[in-house]
Parts: structure tokens; C-alpha cells; sequence
DNA sequence: ACCTGAACACCGTTCAAGT
DNA sequence: ACCTGAACACCGTTCAAGT
């Protein structure tokens, strides 16, 4: 009962992204993480090299959190899934998710995500050579929606303006991408 | 020669930029900007409310820095111009253009930047309703590539191949909006 | 009116201890 | 092996002086 609390790198990311998503990103203090976790500041650095790797390890937690959708589903609802996945991440952690800016995303969790849109966009018909260039600019997109939405920059719009905002964002890739090839009318 | 230095609003925010643009947004202190002014920390004080208030002189700055399109081209060309100049505002101050995420772009510099694209989507036929939703949507997509190459989400790739993406972007974003209407075929 | 000195609370980080 | 205490450099900010 009396003993120490037992800390450690998740567990570490945990305080950490759940003071990011309730007082903000700067509230991410080696202090206030060592404060939730009841324990002194220096214990920390048992577990996390620096305050830099600790925030490398809130964005792997960020990325591995975006769901990757079924197989067995349309290239189109794939992407489309995706696209929702990354802003459902952006609201659950507004504060965290800016964090994604200006790192390197080649971690083996963001190289998965990267191949699954990649596939969907070869099954979409995009030529071989034009794959990347069109995952880039997606993913772009997207993101720029999602940090936008995360950091508040529509913060004077009600909820419902903003999620009709998404939709037509989503009605535009539509549009860039090629037309779903219908393989059956009618239903199942 | 021997007298005090000069101090004043706009000289501390071209001190800080100069610092963000060479150094990066972290370097952007207090101290720094004083030391580079060869001044006090404290004599900022008396020409900026705080810290939040000088990073939202550089906000407006940057917003400033816009370029507005010559009122007499193509709708089209003006938007396309007005694109560019963002993203080269963005290559200009990477460590700056970050601010720009997270502040509610309700200066009069903004509003005037965001009417401009408003008249330039009436004029492309956009019905009256949906030029809000189209404008926040182009922003966002050109803003999202913009902080993602400033902030180095592409840091991996030649600058031609980022160049080449910017093209490709304005490409969708022209096959989103109308096509421009041809008033006279042939040369002028 | 404008700048400076001294001071305070806070932050990241190191290092030599403690158990 | 893991945590703590003491200490250091740095940062934002205040306030009472100085000229």
C-alpha cells in the first residue's frame, strides 16, 4: 500500500497526452507530468531521454491511435474511413495533435498508414508513378483540416457549419480521385 | 553615438522575426529579442503587454506580408496569385508561419485577405451561400500545405518534387472551382 | 518617458546520493 | 534498479528605482 508507484514509459505517455488534451500542449511540463504520476521530476529521466523524446513518444501514441480500416472494404470507403480516423484523432487530442507538424513521419506505425493509402490508391487506378505524389497531397489536405480544426482556427463556427465544412472537403477529394467502378447494380 | 538605442513596437517585431527566421520559434525570447536590440529584457516591456502579445505582432505581420492581387486580372489568376504568395510567405518565415495556427484571423489584415478571395469567388459563380464554406475550404487546403512545408513534413523530398506537388495542388483546386469562362478565343 | 537592477516563480536537466 | 535532493542555467514577469 505504502509503496512506491510503479512509473514508466507508457505510462508516462499517458499522464502526458491526458494534461495535453485537458490544459493545452505547453501545460506538458516535465513537472506536471512527474506531479500526475506522484512521483519526483527527475524520476523521469529514468524513462525518457528528454522532453523532446517524450513528445516523439505522444506523437507514435497519436499515430498508432489512427484506425486502420477493414480490408475486405472499397478502396473509397477505405480512404474515406481514414480521413475521418485522422480527425476524430485531431478533436480527441487538439492539444497533442500539433505535435505532428515537423516531425519526421517514419516510424514504422506512419510507414503502415502510408502503405495502406497507397494501396487504396493503386486499386483506384492511379498510375504507379503518381501513387506518392497523390498520398502526399491527401494526406496534406486532411491534415490541414484537421489541424486547423484542432488548433481552432474555425473556433467562431458552430459544430454543425464545421462538420458540413468536412463533408464537402471529403465531396472534393471525391471528385479528384477516380469514379468508384460499379461492379454490381442493384444490391447484394 | 554613445546615446541609447531607439526602441519601439515595430523594431521589436522585426527583431523577433529576424530570430524566428534564422534560429526557429523557440529561439524567439525575451531575452534574445532584447539582446538583439541591445536593451534590457525589461525594456520590452514598455512597448509590448507580454510574450502572447509580441508572437501576435508577428501573426499580424506575417498576415501583412500577403500580397494582394492587381484587382484588374482573371478571378482565376488572382486566386492562384494569392496562393503562391502564402506558401512564399510561409518559405520566407517557417518558424513564424506556425503562429498563424491557433489565432482567430479576425484582424482587419485578414478580413481584407479573405474578402478578396470572397469577390474572386463570386465573380468565378459561386452562389452567394456557399462562398464562405468555399473560401474557408481553399484557405485550409493552401494553409495545410503551407505549414506542412514550412514546418518540414517534406523535408525528405527535392525541392522540384515539392514544387511539383504545390502545381499539382493548384491543379485540384482548379478542377474544384469552375471552369474560368473564355471571353474571346484567339490571341488579344 | 523610457530604461535598468534586483528579485521571484517556473522550467529542463545533471549528478551525486539514497534505498 | 529505481527514485530523491540539491543545484544550475534559463525564462517570463513585476516593481521600485534611476536618468
Amino acid at each position: 500500500m505504502g509503496r512506491t508507484a510503479q512509473i514508466g514509459r507508457a505510462g508516462i505517455l499517458a499522464a502526458a497526452l491526458e494534461i495535453a488534451d485537458d490544459q493545452g500542449l505547453d501545460a506538458v511540463t516535465m513537472h506536471a507530468v512527474a506531479q500526475r504520476l506522484e512521483v519526483t521530476t527527475m524520476a523521469l529521466y529514468r524513462h525518457v531521454a528528454n522532453k523532446a523524446a517524450l513528445m516523439d513518444g505522444l506523437v507514435e501514441v497519436l499515430i498508432t491511435e489512427f484506425p486502420l480500416p477493414a480490408p475486405g472494404s472499397a478502396w473509397h470507403e477505405r480512404l474515406t474511413a481514414m480521413a475521418t480516423g485522422v480527425r476524430a484523432t485531431a478533436r480527441r487530442h487538439p492539444g497533442a495533435f500539433a505535435l505532428l507538424l515537423g516531425r519526421p513521419t517514419v516510424t514504422p506505425a506512419a510507414l503502415t498508414v502510408r502503405h495502406t493509402v497507397h494501396e487504396a490508391l493503386r486499386e483506384a487506378g492511379i498510375p504507379d508513378a503518381d501513387v506518392a505524389r497523390t498520398e502526399r497531397l491527401l494526406a496534406t489536405v486532411v491534415f490541414g483540416f484537421a489541424i486547423s480544426e484542432a488548433t481552432g482556427r474555425f473556433r467562431h463556427h458552430d459544430q454543425a457549419v464545421i462538420d458540413e465544412d468536412f463533408a464537402e472537403l471529403l465531396r472534393w477529394l471525391r471528385r479528384i480521385l477516380p469514379a468508384p467502378q460499379v461492379r454490381e447494380s442493384g444490391k447484394t
